[in-house]
DNA sequence: TCCATTTGACCGCC
DNA sequence: GGCGGTCAAATGGA
């Protein structure tokens, strides 16, 4: 078998190679806007997407699934692992009629083993719902618990496709006891699921790349286009703020899309509000971010951000892997995006596809 | 009827 | 034995 390493490498590369040519077709749209500042923020963009390009060529095989292995502090390891073959089933969906003692035991097991990391989300005021995160992946609750020592019970949430396609990733939101507007959601395990919206994006992004194979000319006529398209997919909700820089205050010159489609401005659409460019939305958000059904859905919109410091580093704490929030985004008509692709590490187990999200 | 949520009970770990 | 995590029956909504 394949290590995980192995499966998706090339993809992968691919993909971060097209986020360059993205980032390039953005620089050339910001340009044109006469945004100065906007240009340093793509180079360090560029430069942290060349810089996982090298990691990847560099580590290559050398990573291997220890990854998987519950380790502390975690980086926040993306949840979409392919599993496919995995000897991780859910007890109700592939176990085999064995023991069920047997069974239970590993269960637990394997729960312990599986990658965990934790996020703070802020979630969005003007809802004044309660309820779990929006995040791209469809979540079902399946347990609440009161934990001893917080004021508010503990949600445990597992991917809805835990049955039909026996992907192990659960969740764990707990409402902070200090700040009732945040929410620690534990993530555990990946997500071995295709979700709905990721299949259809991802069709997408296939059928353009087998039309881009099959004439290379053309594929020379319609880049443009597509990338314009792209370009114009990502401007309707995609905004970075610097102001938090390293006490650059760049906000002037933080590049956003000035043309915000309607439905980016509701609250009840959050197919950006979760959006985090960071480790743990390599990880634990379907590329397409397009949320599909799930109860969760309109309940707020999470705000996430990367914990930025330095030159778009993430700091040495312990948060380093926690998502500390933005404080708002409802009311802003261009959602909010902190992303740190510097502190990009690839988990070589995830299939980062990212034409979903660029397309 | 189907699906998601709720909630009490159960089980393993510490 | 207590606590955290999960299961599964009951319940409700679409």
């Amino acid at each position: 078998m394949e290590t995980c390493m192995d499966w998706e490498m090339k993809p992968l590369i691919n993909e971060l190679t097209q986020g360059k040519l993205l980032v390039n077709q953005l620089r050339f749209h910001l340009n044109n806007s006469s945004s100065s500042s906007g240009e340093l923020i793509i180079e360090e963009i560029l430069a942290s997407l060349n810089k996982a390009l090298m990691m990847l060529s560099n580590c290559g095989s050398a990573r291997d699934s220890s990854l998987l292995q519950a380790t502390t502090p975690p980086p926040p390891p993306p949840p979409l692992v392919p599993m496919s073959g995995t000897s991780e089933s859910p007890r109700s969906a592939i176990e085999s009629p064995g023991s069920d003692e047997s069974d239970r035991r590993d269960m637990f097991k394997k729960r312990k083993t599986l990658p965990r990391w934790t996020e703070h989300v802020r979630v969005c005021s003007g809802t004044g719902l309660e309820g779990p995160l929006e995040d791209g992946y469809s979540w079902r609750k399946y347990g609440q618990k009161d934990i001893l020592g917080a004021k508010y019970p503990r949600g445990y949430y597992r991917c809805t496709h835990r049955n039909v396609q026996g992907c192990l990733a659960t969740k764990q939101v707990q409402r902070s006891d200090e700040d009732p507007s945040v929410f620690d959601v534990t993530y555990r395990g990946r997500h071995t699921c295709v979700q709905a919206s990721h299949v259809v994006t991802t069709s997408q992004s296939a059928n353009n790349k087998a039309e881009v194979q099959g004439n290379h000319n053309k594929q020379e006529q319609e880049k443009p286009k597509q990338a314009q398209e792209i370009l114009l997919n990502f401007k309707t909700g995609l905004k970075v703020k610097t102001e938090d820089l390293d006490g650059r205050d760049l906000t002037s010159s933080s590049f956003s899309f000035p043309s915000t489609p309607i439905e980016c401005t509701k609250p009840e659409n959050h197919i950006f509000s979760s959006l985090s460019l960071d480790n743990n939305f390599m990880g634990s958000f379907s590329p397409s971010f397009i949320s599909p059904t799930t109860s969760e859905s309109n309940y707020f919109s999470p705000c996430r951000v990367n914990n930025i410091g330095p030159n778009f580093q993430t700091s040495d704490s312990d948060h380093a892997d926690i998502i500390s929030a933005a404080t708002s985004c409802t009311n802003s008509p261009i959602l909010d995006i902190h992303f740190s692709l510097d502190s990009l590490e690839f988990d070589p187990n995830f299939p980062f596809d990212t034409s979903g999200f660029f397309n």
